[in-house]
RNA sequence: GCGCCCGUAGCUCAUCUGGAUAGAGCGCGAGACUUCUAAUCUUGAGGCAGCAGGUUCGAGUCCUGCCGGGCGCGCCA
C-alpha cells in the first residue's frame, strides 16, 4: 500500500492542494516551497484531530501576517464535508476538527492493509547496507556486541518497511593480530585434544573453553602433523579453521536472537583481492595519501614513541584532527588502511550506508568518514553515510552490577542471556533506550510481569486482544466493519492513536531511530489498557456485549485492528506478539 | 590537553528531527477492587529542561562559551 492511503497523509494532500489554489489567487507567490509545512497531531488533544503549522510557515512569503493566511486557507478547508471546523489557534495554528466517520474509516484501512499497515514509500528502494555486530571472530557474543546487534537488525527492519532495499552485513576482522592469538590459542588446545597435558592458558592466549571443540576438530583433521611443528607452517591454516568455527559460534548465537546477515565480508578476502592496494593508488593519485610522519599523542607521554615515516591519508582535508596511517612500519595494513577499502567496497552496491559501531570506538568516527566521503566524491558518485554508536550496557542483578572478568575467560553471553530471560525481552529492552544513551539492564526487572516492564505490557495488551477474539468467537461474535458508528468518544481516541503508526514509522525511519516505535507501542498499549479497564467499573464498556451483537461487533473490529498494528511495530522489532500469557 | 556522547520531576526515561500549558512509569500522599485475563485501577502533589548568551514569529530541541558525568585519543582492533 502506499502512504497516501493514511489519514495524516490525506489531509496533508488536501491542505497542499488549499494552498496551490491559493497561489494561483495570488495569495501565495507561485513555486512556493512547501517543504516545511507539517500535518500533525496536536499536543493537546483539545485543540481538535489534526494541525498544521502552514500558516506560520508561509506568512512571510506572502508578506502577510500567519492569522491572516490562516484565514484564506481555514475558508477553503471549511468546504470539506469531512472537516467539521477549522480554527486558528495561538500564533497561527489551524486547528482542524474531523468528521467521526474519516477516523473510523482509518480501521477500514488497517484491516485492508493487514501486515502492510504503515509500510511506506519513504525510501523509494534506495539501497541501504548496514554494516552491524562485525565482533572479532575470537569468541562467543556476549553483552557487549548485544545491543549493536539488536538496534542494527531492528533498524535495517524498519528501514525495509519504510520502503528501502536493505543490505545486512557483518565485516569479519580476520586479518589482524587478534586473529593470530586464536590460532595460537585453537593450536594449544589441539595439542590438548591430542592428550597433552596444558596446564593453565598462558598470559596473551584466549583462556575460554568454547575453543576446546575447536582443538578437538583440528586434531580429528591433522592427527598430529602440526604438533610439534613450527608455528609457521600452521598459523595460517589453525587461522582459518579457528576463525571459520567461531564465525559458526557467532551465527549461531545471533540466531537466538532472530539475527541474520545477508553477507558475511572477510577482511582476509579483502586484503588477497588487493582492494587496499587499489585505494591507496587511487588516492595516491589525487594526492590524498603521501609519506610522512606522525606528531606524537599528546596528553599523554609514551615512552617508546619513535618518529617513523608513513603512508598518511589526508583525513584532516575532511574534517579530522590528524592524518591517519594506512599501513603499518612493517608494510602491512593498518585496520584503517583496510577498513578504508572495505568501506569503498561497500558503496559501490549501496546508494547509502550505514555502520552501528560500539561508543568505544567513537574515536574513529572521523576518518572513516574522511574516508567515504574522499573516496566516493572521487568516483564521482557521493554517498550518505551514518555512523551510529551505541552505548554500553550496564548488566544489573537486583540492582548489584554483574561482575564480569575477561582475564578468566568468564563474561555473560548473548547465549546465557537469551537462555535466561528470552529473546523478546532481549531485543524489546534494548530498544527502550535511545542507542547513544547508556542503559542498565537488569536481569531481575527485565522479567518481571508488571506494568513497569515494557516488554510485558506491550504483548499483554496483545494477549488481550487475542484472547478476546478467541472468547467472542467461541460465543458466536465476529469483528464488524459496518457497525463501527456505534463506537464511543473513548474508542475513537484509540483509532486515532492507532492511526499515527504510518507516521511514527516515518520519522523513525527518517531519524533512523527504531526505539520510536517501542515507545510508540508502549504508548499505544497504555491506550488499550486504560480502554480495556474502563470495563472494570462500567460492564456497559466491555468489548463483549452478550446481548448486543452489533455493539460487540464493533468493539471486536476496533480491538482486532489494535492488534494488527501491535503486531506490524513488533514485527519491526523482531519481538514476537504473544497469543497469550 | 584534544575529540565525541550525555545533563529534562526524588529515581529511570520520553518529547514524533523548531511548535501551543514539557509527558510517562517508579517512588511518595489519598481512595477503589469476588475480574470480557487484577499479571491491578482512580486521583493528588512534584519542573528555572546543568548555567549563561545567541539565532526567530516560536528553543528541551539549532549555534557559541562555561560547569558536571561518561567514552576515546599510538602503526591496537
Amino acid at each position: 500500500m502506499s502512504e497516501s492511503q493514511t489519514i495524516y497523509a490525506a489531509y496533508g494532500a488536501k491542505i497542499a492542494s488549499v494552498l496551490a489554489a491559493l497561489e494561483q489567487e495570488g495569495v501565495l507567490p507561485a513555486g512556493t516551497s512547501y517543504r516545511n509545512v507539517a500535518v500533525e497531531p496536536p499536543r493537546d488533544a483539545s485543540h481538535g484531530d489534526l494541525a498544521t503549522n502552514a500558516a506560520m510557515v508561509l506568512a512571510k512569503l506572502a508578506k502577510t501576517n500567519p492569522r491572516e493566511l490562516a484565514g484564506h486557507i481555514t475558508a477553503k478547508l471549511e468546504l470539506d464535508p469531512s472537516i467539521k471546523s477549522a480554527e486558528i489557534a495561538g500564533p497561527g495554528f489551524i486547528n482542524l476538527r474531523l468528521d467521526r466517520g474519516a477516523w473510523l474509516a482509518e480501521l477500514g484501512a488497517i484491516a485492508g492493509a493487514g501486515a502492510d499497515y504503515g509500510r511506506s514509500s519513504l525510501g523509494e528502494g534506495q539501497r541501504v547496507n548496514i554494516e552491524y555486530v562485525s565482533a572479532n571472530p575470537t569468541g562467543p557474543m556476549h553483552m557487549g556486541h548485544c545491543r549493536g546487534a539488536v538496534v542494527g537488525d531492528a533498524l535495517a527492519s524498519l528501514l525495509e518497511f519504510a520502503g528501502h532495499q536493505v543490505t545486512r552485513e557483518y565485516y569479519i576482522n580476520d586479518a589482524g593480530g587478534q586473529v593470530d592469538t586464536l590460532s595460537r590459542s585453537a593450536h594449544l588446545r589441539y595439542r590438548e585434544a591430542l592428550g597433552e597435558e596444558i596446564g593453565e592458558i598462558p598470559e596473551g592466549l584466549y583462556p575460554g573453553d568454547y575453543l576446546v571443540p575447536a582443538g578437538q576438530a583440528l586434531a580429528k583433521k591433522f592427527g598430529d602433523k602440526y604438533r610439534d611443528a613450527p608455528e609457521s607452517e600452521w598459523l595460517a591454516i589453525f587461522r582459518a579453521e579457528a576463525v571459520d568455527k567461531m564465525i559458526d559460534m557467532i551465527k549461531a548465537d545471533l540466531a537466538l536472537l532472530g539475527i541474520h546477515h545477508d553477507i558475511f565480508a572477510s577482511e582476509a578476502t579483502l586484503h588477497s583481492a588487493g582492494k587496499p592496494d587499489e585505494a591507496e593508488a587511487w588516492l595516491r593519485e589525487h594526492d590524498l595519501v603521501y609519506d610522512g610522519i606522525l606528531e606524537a599523542p599528546k596528553g599523554k607521554t609514551p615512552e617508546d614513541w619513535e618518529p617513523v615515516e608513513l603512508p598518511l591519508f589526508r583525513s584532516t582535508k575532511f574534517g579530522d584532527d590528524q592524518d591517519r596511517p594506512i599501513k603499518k612500519s612493517d608494510g602491512s595494513w593498518t585496520y584503517f588502511g583496510a577498513d578504508l577499502a572495505y568501506h569503498f567496497q561497500k558503496a559501490e552496491n549501496a546508494d547509502a550506508l550505514i555502520d552501528i559501531w560500539g561508543a568505544d570506538h567513537a574515536g574513529t568516527v572521523k576518518r572513516i568518514k574522511a574516508a567515504v566521503a574522499a573516496l566516493t566524491q572521487g568516483a564521482g558518485r557521493p554517498i550518505p553515510f551514518d555512523v551510529k554508536l551505541v552505548q554500553m550496557v550496564h548488566l544489573m542483578r537486583g540492582g548489584e552490577p554483574v561482575k564480569m572478568s575477561k582475564r578468566s575467560g568468564t563474561f555473560v553471553t548473548i547465549a546465557d542471556m537469551v537462555d535466561e530471560v528470552g529473546k523478546d525481552v532481549v531485543r524489546f529492552t534494548m530498544l527502550t533506550r535511545k542507542p547513544e544513551a547508556q542503559m542498565e539492564f537488569d536481569f531481575a526487572k527485565v522479567i518481571e510481569a508488571s506494568k513497569d516492564n515494557p516488554v510485558f505490557y506491550v504483548q499483554y495488551a496483545h494477549a488481550r486482544i487475542s484472547s478476546t477474539m478467541r472468547k467472542s468467537m467461541a460465543e458466536g461474535f465476529a469483528p464488524q466493519a459496518d457497525k463501527l458508528h456505534l463506537l464511543g468518544d473513548e474508542e475513537l481516541e484509540l483509532i486515532k492513536l492507532a492511526a499515527q503508526f504510518p507516521r511514527i514509522v516515518e520519522a523513525a525511519a527518517g531519524a533512523r531511530e527504531p526505539h520510536r516505535i517501542a515507545f510508540y507501542l508502549y504508548d499505544l498499549a497504555g491506550a488499550f489498557h486504560a480502554h480495556w479497564n474502563l470495563g472494570n467499573d462500567q460492564p456497559a464498556n466491555r468489548f463483549i456485549q452478550s446481548d448486543d451483537a452489533d455493539m460487540t461487533g464493533a468493539r471486536l473490529f476496533l480491538g482486532q485492528q489494535i492488534g494488527q498494528v501491535i503486531r506490524n511495530g513488533l514485527s519491526i522489532l523482531g519481538v514476537e506478539a504473544v497469543e497469550e500469557m
